[in-house]
RNA sequence: GCGGGGAUAGCCAAGCCUGGUCAACGGCGAUAGACUCAAGAUCUAUUCUCGCAGGAGUUCGUCGGUUCAAAUCCGGCUCCCCGCACCA
């Protein structure tokens, strides 16, 4: 069945070519893959999702656009490039065997561009062999020169707009390279968080001794400082004035944008006992310390054992040997679960001996956090909760107290991929977009109140992130990319430029006929806000790209994977706002969830990926199409299983084969395809109301399931050795477009196989015929139906070969009541209301029991059957006669149907209507 | 810590918003039968327990509550997953 999809990726070639026009547009967009590796089923369903939401309206007569381009910016690739050159065995083994990558085109990706165009063909490639219906005449990359212009264009506008300003940014540093380092550039230490340390100047004769520390508020419980008197500390000159710190910090203040200058050595042990003074805190002596860190921050700190475990077990041990004992800890913070003295309490109830004790860090963490979460400070020392006061007094003592920031990785092993240890260096000038200015942020939680956000439950996720950002770093020293106008020094961060080209997809194909140097910021003043102005190049062309622009957007859904939310998702809203007016802001976002790999999360990295071209190769594009869109709901998390993926191709198998036989059918039609008609109008109608939804899972469903299981019965009520009637026909024309965006390969053959005309692809939608539901042929259905398999459950139970099979209907009395039960909005009174009646009065007990046999009966049947039984007339007599050859065929025994009489057999008078007594003989 | 999402039969998974269609859709796996020399594929049946008349009993993490009625609503508890950024 491979070989046809072929076939239909030559009939598509440039038909999904999207151009304005008179029909109304629909307009999705998907997060534009970053080529630096082959594309697996996860990404695989990224984009199928959207090709059937897209096919399913073009199905419905929108003008759809479904662009792609290709991120290229970023400095991933040329990581991976260094590495492939060094000879890096992972890398190789990733790119060499995992996505085989021939030897001749891996030799060339010492060039980190290469990469990038090597794999954005493959995607491409990859992309139409799984049918994705997409323009592609406006592909593009973000290191094209158009694109690079209208990046600058974009950012002369944000900075004019104030949300670019500019800051100090620590980042990771590489002294050896002489570049930051990014997760991609570490040989380990990649998930070390840098740490803003308070450096507390505490005066030492004509010097300065800073001690680090996480919690400057616990100042006022200082008790004495710490020194480590296996080290020689040195003092140097920072800025002017005289510092004691150790060698280790000595070189990292250098690159925390100071001047550092080194005077003399100082051994740890020449300070022990000596005083210093700090105005918080008041004159403390110096102790000894063997935790104290030379390489940890400032390699000093202060000593507060109220409340850090490490300081009060290292005082205690002074003390135990007599020394010291005048010092008491000075407790600060009360915390709700401990005493007064935190530290105290926690290293006496764990029974801790020794400061090297494993269980100290996490004995520490806990005190920290508990102090952190729910801690209060003293009134003395101004009450406030410990999450407040921390940076109160941190601003406190740098503004009067000399105090400065430090930073610090929490974890010392932090080393470069050329070998080098790794520091924190601030960067100078670096810019920001300012997402934490309060009036963008109203601009943009104003404008998602008006978006449609697909599932509903993200949006207090959308919400949490709006509120929650601060500025970002958005310029970069090395990596692809554009230069950032005003400061070409700086490259734009991948994340930044990539937030509102949805906008350019739409004049993509058309702005590469003008020469890159032409394209200043008044021309796309032009085409996206319509700003006039004098020495437009090309005025008329130009005026078509505003068309364009005009036509599709704003965009009318996007779709990303949920973990862009926190970023991506969010930015691209705020650069909206920032640029575009109202009616051009985006309308909807669809969130979609991860891949699982036979149950584990899928990942590049650990090897744990199927690759999507070898999974079409061996499956074909649309089974993998109906796996990945028919597992789950996009938004859930969806699992790749074989087992599960080759049941997937014999359903389509299936589908195939059935289309093909029923096309053939021509008998005329009974009752039973007025029945088959009837039914298909309900999938039609819940296939489109779940794709409207984006509930592809629920569309196939309907759509494959449901139309199945109708057929399976179908072909039991006809007669035998008939192929089915001419109604069979019209359920093929509507099967094949049904299930054409999910599987349009086979359903475009099979359109063509069947003597449709035009494609599948573009065929019109099925629409609901109201005209041709019949409810009265579909609940005498139902009625056989689930008497058929009553029959056959108790055939199963009873032992005798049966020799004749009796039906009883219920009496018109015993419908009577149903319906009045069924119409009664309060099922308590109706017993009363029934008995009312004289009639009913004279059945005596038989009516009581009947009321009640009915009232469980209406509980356990659907409430559209009860509804439609309570508002038709049904004669089941008339019901089973009709299928009367039908029940002989079924159960091989001659049929009689009869009016219930309890006199001819007693279990006649359990006879319920839509239930008929059964009597087997 | 902060925030979000979960827990359903051997496994995956629907249902939960809008309580009775629920012994609980669908699939995988398993078992039996048909077809076949055989295997595979396909089709049929069974797959919580009991039952020789369409039934009954016990189930949807756990404890409790509301209700004529709870997988579904409310509260407590236990456990699991994901995000917390300077980057794709």
């Amino acid at each position: 069945m491979q070989q046809f999809e072929a076939t239909a990726g030559e009939k598509w070639e440039q038909v999904f070519e999207a151009n304005p026009s008179g029909r109304p547009k629909f307009y999705i967009t998907v997060a534009y893959p970053y080529p630096s590796g082959a594309m697996h089923v996860g990404h695989g369903r990224t984009y199928i999702v959207p090709d059937v939401i897209a096919r399913f309206w073009r199905m419905r007569g929108f003008e759809v656009l479904y662009p792609m381009a290709f991120h290229v910016t970023g400095a991933p690739v040329i990581g991976i490039s260094k590495r492939i050159a060094r000879g890096d065995e992972k890398a190789i083994y990733l790119y060499r065997d995992l996505y085989k990558v021939p030897p001749e085109v891996l030799a060339q990706f010492t060039n980190p561009l290469e990469i990038v165009r090597h794999f954005s063909e493959e995607y491409q490639r990859v992309m139409k062999s799984c049918g994705l219906s997409i323009d592609w005449r406006r592909r593009f990359t973000t290191v094209d020169p158009t694109y690079s212009k209208f990046i600058e264009w974009q950012w002369k506008h944000l900075g004019e707009g104030n949300h670019v300003v500019k800051g100090a940014h620590p980042v990771r540093y590489c002294p050896q390279c002489e570049n930051p380092v990014g997760d991609h550039d570490l040989l380990e230490g990649d998930k070390a968080e840098i740490l803003k340390f308070t450096l507390v100047m505490f005066r030492y004769g004509d010097s300065l001794i800073p001690t680090a520390t996480l919690r400057p508020e616990t100042i006022y419980g200082v008790t004495n400082l710490w020194v480590n008197p296996a080290v020689t500390y040195v003092k140097v000159n920072v800025d002017g004035k005289n510092w004691i710190v150790s060698q280790e910090a000595a070189d990292k203040i250098l690159l925390q944008d100071h001047t550092v200058e080194v005077i003399e050595r100082i051994p740890g042990t020449s300070l022990i006992d000596q005083k210093v003074s700090h105005p918080l805190c008041g004159e403390v002596p110096v102790l000894p310390a063997g935790f104290v860190d030379p390489d940890m921050a400032s390699g000093l700190v202060m000593s507060v054992p109220a409340h850090a475990p490490f300081d009060y077990i290292a005082l205690r041990d002074l003390q135990r040997a007599g020394k010291y004992t005048d010092i008491q800890p000075i407790p600060l913070i009360t915390v709700p679960g401990y005493g007064k003295v935190p530290a105290k309490e926690a290293v006496e109830r764990e029974g801790v001996e020794s400061q090297m004790d494993s269980r100290m860090d996490s004995l520490t963490q806990e005190v920290y956090a508990a102090e952190f979460s729910s801690g209060k400070l003293f009134d003395t020392y101004g009450g406030k909760p410990v999450r407040v006061a921390r940076d109160d007094v941190a601003a406190l003592m740098i503004q009067q107290y000399g105090s400065t920031v430090m930073y610090e990785f929490d974890n010392r092993t932090v080393v470069c991929r050329c070998g080098s240890r790794v520091y924190v260096k601030i960067l100078h000038d670096q810019w920001f977009l300012q997402y934490s200015d309060p009036k963008w942020k109203a601009q943009v939680s104003g404008h998602l109140k008006d978006m449609s956000l697909v599932p509903p439950e993200v949006r207090v996720e959308f919400d949490r992130t709006v509120d929650w950002l601060k500025d970002w770093a958005c310029t970069r020293r090395v990596g692809l990319g554009t230069r950032l106008p005003w400061d070409p020094a700086w490259l734009i961060e991948p994340l930044s430029d990539s937030t509102i080209y949805m906008a350019y997809y739409t004049i993509a194909h058309r702005i590469r006929e003008f020469a890159p140097e032409t394209l200043t910021p008044e021309v796309f003043e032009y085409i996206f806000l319509g700003k006039e102005s004098p020495g437009l190049p090309e005025r008329e062309k130009l005026g078509k790209l505003r068309e364009e622009f005009l036509y599709w957007y704003p965009y009318n859904y996007r779709f990303s994977a949920k973990d862009l939310i926190s970023n991506h998702l969010t930015f691209q809203i705020f650069h909206h706002v920032a640029i575009f007016p109202k009616q051009f802001l985006p309308r909807g976002m669809v969130v979609f969830g991860m891949g699982l790999l036979n149950g584990a999360k899928m990942s590049s990295s650990k090897g744990n990926v199927f690759l999507l071209e070898d999974a079409v190769q061996e499956f074909g594009a649309d089974t993998v199409r109906m796996f990945l869109v028919g597992s789950a709901e996009p938004w859930q998390d969806f699992d790749w299983r074989n087992e599960l993926v080759m049941s997937t191709k014999k359903q389509i198998e299936r589908f195939w084969n059935t289309i093909i036989e029923s096309s053939q059918s021509d008998e005329s039609d009974t009752e039973i395809d007025m029945w088959l008609i009837s039914r298909l109008q309900h999938h039609i109608g819940k296939t489109t109301e779940s794709l409207q939804k984006f509930q592809t899972r629920q569309a196939l469903q309907e759509a494959f399931f449901g139309v199945e299981a109708d057929l399976k019965w179908y072909r039991r009520r006809i007669s035998d050795g008939s192929k089915g009637h001419s109604s069979l026909k019209e359920l093929c024309s509507v099967w094949i477009r049904l299930m054409a965006p999910i599987i349009p390969f086979t359903s475009e053959q099979l359109w063509s196989e069947t003597g449709e005309i035009g494609l599948a692809s573009f065929a019109a939608w099925p629409e609901v015929d109201d005209a041709r539901i019949y409810p009265e042929i579909e609940l005498a259905e139902e009625l056989l139906f689930r008497t058929v398999e009553d029959i056959e459950s108790i055939m199963k139970l009873i032992q005798i070969t049966p020799s004749s099979l009796t039906l009883c209907v219920a009496p018109g009395w015993k419908h009577q009541i149903f319906k009045t039960i069924a119409r009664s909005a309060d099922r308590s009174q109706v017993i009363k209301e029934i008995m009312k009646d004289e009639n009913m009065r004279a059945h005596g007990k038989d009516a009581t029991d009947a009321i009640r046999q009915c009232t469980t009966l209406i509980h356990r049947l659907p409430p559209q059957i009860v509804e439609a039984f309570a508002n038709g007339a049904l004669d089941e007599e008339n019901i089973f006669n009709g299928a009367a050859s039908f029940l002989e065929k079924e159960f091989g025994i001659p049929v009689k149907v009869i009016p219930a009489d309890p006199g001819i057999y007693a279990k006649a008078a359990a006879a319920l209507p839509f239930k008929p007594a059964i009597i087997i003989e």
